[in-house]
DNA sequence: GGATGTGAACGACTTCACAGCG
DNA sequence: CGCTGTGAAGTCGTTCACATCC
């Protein structure tokens, strides 16, 4: 559930100002949900909250953390260094959220030998083995639409367990394989679309 | 509706290979959607197939433009030029779509005066003026979560309809205000979720 | 009183199934 | 016969309302 995220990212907010305890009520206003939404959503994991009192900031953190397998490390691969790749592999929030980017690799051999962050750009011929070697257990796929489909058949075949696809392009990829697109096109479709009906549902990509 | 998108990306990679037309079936198999979804979805917005034959593909691609805005231009800002920003200036399926970054602005002095892909970087101080000047209508927020919320009253006031949201941090704009956030870290996060609990639902950002 | 947790009511979205058209 | 368009049925997610607990 996309929500468990949003949650997690106000409750740190609160814990980082020192709030110990919260409601589903001020916890919902905070990103424009219901209190009872809140509970279900919550309450569907377990009994976290005191009622009369609220949930308990710390505490509800490291659960939340934990439902959500953001309590341990996961390993990543980057394939496609551009500008997106770029970007992400500086983006703070993975770091922070456990997500450590070990390896990257591209298809172009200009970009092989690069250093970005630290990390040395890696062939994309040595996918396979070197995803094997590293245990990585998720890769991001950065590359063109037409090289995505490839790109994520060998990060099966690897033995990553889940997929995180950046490129314009649907992939498919074995039921046991977990998968999340994000196209940016569409993303600023579905808001020129809103923009052009007026009418104004909130949507959050979680 | 996000899947209207996704038909739209799966319409054009059509129209490219020659397909006249196309019926329910094929065009949610593609896209692992099902063939009555596909025809409630194109219903909604009128009678765009016929029976026993199916859809136009080059027909039914203009329509779906016309429901989602980009049978037009949309100018656009962009506030914020580090990683991300560069690489959604970079992006090419915004163009093909219609959207064109028409001005780049950062808080960043440093910043200002740079030239990306021949657009010059503007200080943000300018940001209300530039943006009513050049009637520009989408704003894309790619800076810090802490000046989020600042950047997005200033695009609001000066006269923005949509505002498309990268900044990890939830913003408020007022009800007539479209807006899509689109947070990063979130979907790792759904994915080791997933991976977690091994139930693999298929998501697309849409 | 203030808040949780939860069945029950509600609503939105999906799938089913089929009449009707080409 | 193939395929669309669409009511009807079904499913899933959200909101309501309240018993319960601090």
């Amino acid at each position: 559930m996309g929500r468990l995220s949003l949650y997690l990212r106000q409750l740190e907010r609160m814990l980082r100002d020192g709030i110990e305890k919260v409601s589903s009520r001020r916890l919902g206003e905070a990103l424009g949900i219901s209190d009872a939404q809140v509970r279900k959503d919550l309450g569907y994991f377990g009994h976290f909250g005191r009622a009369g009192v609220g949930y308990p900031v710390e505490e509800l953190v490291k659960s939340v953390r934990r439902i959500l397998g953001t309590d341990h490390e996961w390993p990543v691969a980057l394939v496609g260094i551009g500008n997106l790749g770029r970007a992400l592999v500086g983006y703070r929030g993975f770091r922070r959220q456990g997500f450590q980017i070990r390896a990257i690799f591209d298809l172009d051999p200009q970009k092989v030998g690069q250093s970005i962050e630290g990390i040395c750009v890696e062939p994309a011929s040595d996918l396979a083995r070197r995803v094997a070697e590293l245990k990585i257990t998720l890769g991001i796929i950065a590359v063109p639409a037409e090289a995505a489909q490839a790109i994520a058949d060998t990060l099966v075949s690897a033995g990553v367990k889940g997929i995180l696809n950046f490129a314009p392009a649907p992939i498919s990829v074995p039921d046991r394989i977990s998968l999340v697109a994000v196209d940016l096109a569409i993303q600023l479709e579905s808001l020129s679309y809103q923009v052009r009906i007026g009418h104004t549902d909130r949507e959050t990509s979680e």
